[in-house]
DNA sequence: GCTTGCTCCTCTAGCGACTAGAGGATGTAG
DNA sequence: CTACATCCTCTAGTCGCTAGAGGAGCAAGC
């Protein structure tokens, strides 16, 4: 029984080898089995889910979202449906990240408009972070 | 001695009993006195503060930078830049955030445009975390 | 055979910014 | 006097890792 050790699959993968772990501690990478020394050894289908959910975390999905992904791929029979609703409750999440970020950004933007001569008394970012009364 | 307990303050400044104190733990707001029963009263300048506290971090300055803005709205006769630099710091962080975001959003739509009507085995959402080499 | 240096092992603790809960004391209104 | 609300401290949990301690295994050179 051979396979590849931690350090070849996460130079493969891009993932760092305590993340791999990680991983396998929260069971969402199964325990791959040991070489005599005790060391893991990683076989082809097990470093392809390590891509599958790299690719998954760096499109932002969190971790429980990655695991029904993982789960309905490995039930080819299900209906794609059920992907497609994750990936599309992952979308929202992301619209509502970005909209607030941007109404932030002008706020932010607002506030950094600044002459910026002279002390702190007159600065505006500091005065408009004091300011009260400006709930929204 | 007088003051307002912790929950009045929490209710006008709208910042949490529990995270009113952990910024107290942290040394962002200072300890205020206490009652004969051991109970926190706080002066109109404490609560300011918190306002400013709520304030910067609903525009998502971090902890570590209110510190700073703290520092420097206490010393009245520093220049302004510094202050000014710290609110473009975040406001680049933001632009980073937002472009990185924008950039995901379009690769997460694409992968979720989906028929949808097959069984996973089709999937475009699985097929396409499942990918290799698509390293980007 | 022996040493060097790399990789690997497990385990615990830390990050940021809170939040939740236990278990108890205090304050107030009827 | 009795409820009940509010407060107190302390610990542990959240998320997704990351860092470090302290040790074992392994491959290559001498």
């Amino acid at each position: 029984m051979t396979g590849r050790p931690i350090g070849t699959v996460a130079k493969a993968t891009g993932v760092k080898i305590p993340t791999i772990r990680f991983y396998e501690n929260i069971g969402l990478l199964p325990a791959p089995p040991r070489s005599e020394g005790n060391r893991r050894l990683y076989d082809e289908a097990t470093a392809d889910r390590l891509h599958f959910i790299r690719h998954a975390r760096e499109l932002g999905f969190e971790i429980e979202s990655i695991r029904g992904l993982l789960r309905l791929a490995d039930s080819p029979e299900a209906p794609c449906h059920d992907a497609d609703e994750i990936a599309r409750t992952h979308l929202d999440a992301i619209d509502r990240k970005i909209a607030s970020l941007v109404s932030l950004r002008a706020e932010v933007a607002r506030m950094a408009e600044c002459a910026c001569t002279g002390p702190i008394a007159e600065c505006r970012v500091i005065e408009v972070l004091a300011e009260h009364g400006h709930e929204h």
